[in-house]
DNA sequence: AAATGTTTCAAACGTTTGTTTGATTTTAAT
DNA sequence: ATTAAAATCAAACAAACGTTTGAAACATTT
């Protein structure tokens, strides 16, 4: 067989596989579950990969790599609440779009409830930046008036407000039914989330402990 | 046996198998496990409960029952913004107390991202009156200025905040090391979401459409 | 066409799983 | 003390699991 439809077989086994592993978790999910979705032999796990584990690795991998070439990272210049707005907004559509397969967030929602040993490499490598990225915005709108653990706990308020409904959706639909329903529900979301966390940021300017200027010290 | 040890054998197990289905999930949780855990024979699960499922059942409702019980809802009265603030506090003690059970929340957490066929009782016996709660104290502190769409937008940005620490707290050591490290860290944890909250609600209100009184329509 | 390497497959292997069984011990009542 | 019920235990069960195996099918090269 060619390398490319090699290389389809274990791109096959990855999709399924991330299907599952997003579905049930690593433990739960099957070898035979995963190549009967595949449309493969049971055997084809450990000819691709050297075990179970291994698969779940590479799957993790791919996601991550899917997660980076598909930036949500806005690179939009111009006033730090626009460039606020376009990370929300491209965070929630990374999270919740239903174009994209779900199973890469979902996989990544379960991988940071309950890590296993590569939760640090993920972070690390696709999630880290991003964080760094609002923080660099967010000190920009602080405009020198928080310190950086008020930073800190900003920049986490706003991650858990775009996360929640990746990792809570079954809560949601059921506690507040009406959040997801019609079109463009993303674009109201990250309206919301954006003018919620604007607010948020000027009452903790207000009510931040005054700090010195630099010069003064 | 007296019927006090005969439960305190049943209760040994819901305590053995809570912390272990809450660490590895149902599936991948064993019986042997659980057993060994509680210092019981093999057979016991199978001798006080029918089978796994059941003792699974029966720890989510222990669980919850604890929490109605140590029920964080604030009875305290007065500015909606102090109720507001004890609302968060307690939620987040609820939450993340090292002195609870840790195996509580944390499986009420497992329940949500990854819920099995007892989440809806979950919500509508435990989590639905605190959720009613909170949206009362978010009308009044609206002023008659918010939609109930918005009033249920802020509430679960405010329950977000909440619940990432508990269901994310790896990630968090992880991304935010400084977080969660000194003493009363829920304390400064409930302060910043109460600002930060406040804040968020006053700029939904500035920028919330309109709403003519009900007088003038 | 022959030979070689690659992929697929059914079958089986050894573990681990939840559950059952029947004997044995412990408890409670007479 | 005798008896009956309740609780505990070691042992075994069938089913499901990840993995291995060796032959068959396929593709590629000589």
């Amino acid at each position: 067989m060619s390398t490319e439809s090699k290389s389809s077989s274990r791109e096959r086994l990855i999709e399924a596989a991330g299907e599952v592993f997003s579905e049930v978790g690593f433990k739960a999910a099957t070898v035979r579950e995963i190549t009967s979705r595949a449309g493969m032999n049971l055997a084809a796990v450990n000819y691709y990969f050297r075990d179970k584990e291994e698969l779940y690795s590479a799957v993790l991998m791919h996601a991550q790599r899917c997660a980076i070439e598909a930036s949500w990272v806005s690179e939009s210049s111009g006033a730090p609440e626009i460039r606020l707005r376009d990370f929300i907004e491209g965070m929630l559509r990374h999270l919740l779009d239903p174009l994209r397969p779900a199973w890469h967030s979902r996989l990544m929602a379960r991988e940071m409830t309950a890590p296993t040993r590569m939760l640090r490499g993920l972070l690390d490598g696709g999630f880290r930046p991003k964080v760094e990225l609002l923080g660099g915005i967010l000190r920009e709108l602080a405009d020198g008036r928080l310190t950086d653990e008020e930073i800190d706990r900003a920049s986490a308020s706003i991650v858990s407000q775009c996360v929640f409904y990746r990792q809570n959706r079954p809560v949601i639909l059921h506690l507040y039914p009406d959040l997801l329903g019609d079109e463009d529900h993303i674009g109201k979301l990250a309206d919301h989330i954006t003018a919620f966390s604007l607010g948020g940021l000027e009452q903790l300017k207000k009510s931040s402990p005054v700090r010195l200027p630099v010069a003064l010290l």
